[in-house]
DNA sequence: CCATTTAATGAATCACATTCATAAACTATT
DNA sequence: AATAGTTTATGAATGTGATTCATTAAATGG
């Protein structure tokens, strides 16, 4: 019998239909994702996929979910990091960068299982697994945050941990989408949407006056710092450069 | 025969769809969208719906673009309000959360048509029609960072009125996203998220040293600013009070 | 009034996601 | 090791809804 077999079989089976489903959408696009390839692909009857997925849907949850645990990986090697809060916190940031790099099209199904349309679609206990994931990168980021308070770094009144750790959270969102957005940048001649990012979160972080103050920093200071905190806090998660 | 007619009758009955459509979204939700129930309440064919558009996701980008230029006479207000270039900024933001409460449902759209997914299932035309209709917004705020430069109220260097003006962009996407992803804000206790927005919004400002500097605002303040300006600049744009 | 072009229609088609009756593979029992 | 019972796996059949296109109706022009 062997129920913990089973359940280990049954955990396998699932990881092979989520690497093959994200092997198909670095193939040929989330658009063209069929339930049916998947299946086909990892040599399973559609109806088997089923066993383990409620919907489509609820398969691009389980994928991202999956993967959070990686994001959050770099999360904690930034917050971990031995150096001031504030760079700790920016190292936050980098973090999403070097992730894109290794995910390329994480971000990009977010965007669409959050929408309405795609997150109704999932089983209930795939959106409650989602958030459960999400909760220790938010006490992570927290954490900096109280640190920086402790420290004296940061006398900002009136805002908890998450509210501050939202805005940072806001602004690295808001680059995802745009850079995942077809066409949208291309028109405002803006070639590197993370480089940017990064300074946007330098200034947020000013406007915060999480010292030390970085104030209107050179470029190459910050390509500088972005390069030590890819090389000092995630010097095994870059594939080959940057 | 009259073609100037014909193009009339055309534009009206695209107008009509859309407004069906609208409608339709805010009685039962995106995800039951339908385009045989859009041609029915439209008293036309579904054939006749699809002369105008080429899929569902073509007249989802019609409508959000149709949309947006609401949106901007809301910026445009900002950019022409008789006040310091900071409080034109803020008032941008400002605009959104007047926006919002006007189309509850615009930016749960956008946060969807944007998506590869749906992207790619509108017509080229139309996706041109989209990016044509966001240029006008982008100059305004533009336009209103080189004010700030030659007023002497920005001093920021090594960055374009387009980068700046994307750093606000950036927040207020990143916070309409998270507002609209049902659950997401519940689980960090966050109630008022909009409120949230105006004030990072303001920290990004400071972060930006443009002035005059806000400082570390009491809530009191942002609220009283936010009401005032919704009173000055947005008059007629309040169907309900806040 | 008829011929021709143009517009509108909705039944038919198509593409996929999803289901479920059936078959196959196990387990336990005698 | 044969039988009955239970769990798993299957993929053909179903269902939903977007999209098409052959047909009909209306408009235009001579």
């Amino acid at each position: 019998m062997g129920t913990k077999e089973r359940r280990q079989r049954e955990a396998e089976r699932e990881a092979l239909f989520l690497d093959v489903a994200l092997e198909l959408v670095r193939e040929e696009s989330l658009l063209n994702l069929q339930m049916s390839r998947i299946a086909e692909k990892a040599e399973y009857a559609v109806g088997t996929l089923y066993l383990h997925f409620s919907s489509k849907e609820d398969l691009l949850l389980a994928l991202v979910t999956r993967t959070v645990k990686d994001y959050y990986d770099l999360t904690r090697k930034a917050s971990e990091w031995k150096a001031p809060s504030r760079d700790r916190m920016f190292a936050v940031g980098v973090g999403d960068l070097v992730f894109v790099k290794k995910h390329p099209d994480y971000f990009r199904i977010v965007q669409y299982i959050l929408c309405e349309v795609a997150w109704n679609a999932a089983s209930e206990q795939r959106k409650q697994a989602f958030h459960d994931a999400n909760r220790p990168g938010l006490k992570l980021v927290s954490t900096i945050v109280e640190d920086a308070r402790r420290s004296g770094d940061l006398e900002i009144d009136g805002q908890t941990a998450e509210e501050l750790a939202l805005g940072v959270w806001a602004i690295c969102s808001g680059y995802h989408n745009f850079t995942h957005a077809e066409g949208l940048l291309n028109h405002l001649s803006i070639t590197e949407p993370y480089f940017l990012m990064c300074r946007h979160l330098q200034n947020l972080l000013d406007g915060y006056h999480w010292k030390p103050i970085a104030g209107p920093a050179e470029p190459q200071a910050i390509s500088a710092l972005i390069e030590r905190i890819k090389k000092e806090v995630f010097p095994e998660d870059l594939c080959n450069a940057a």
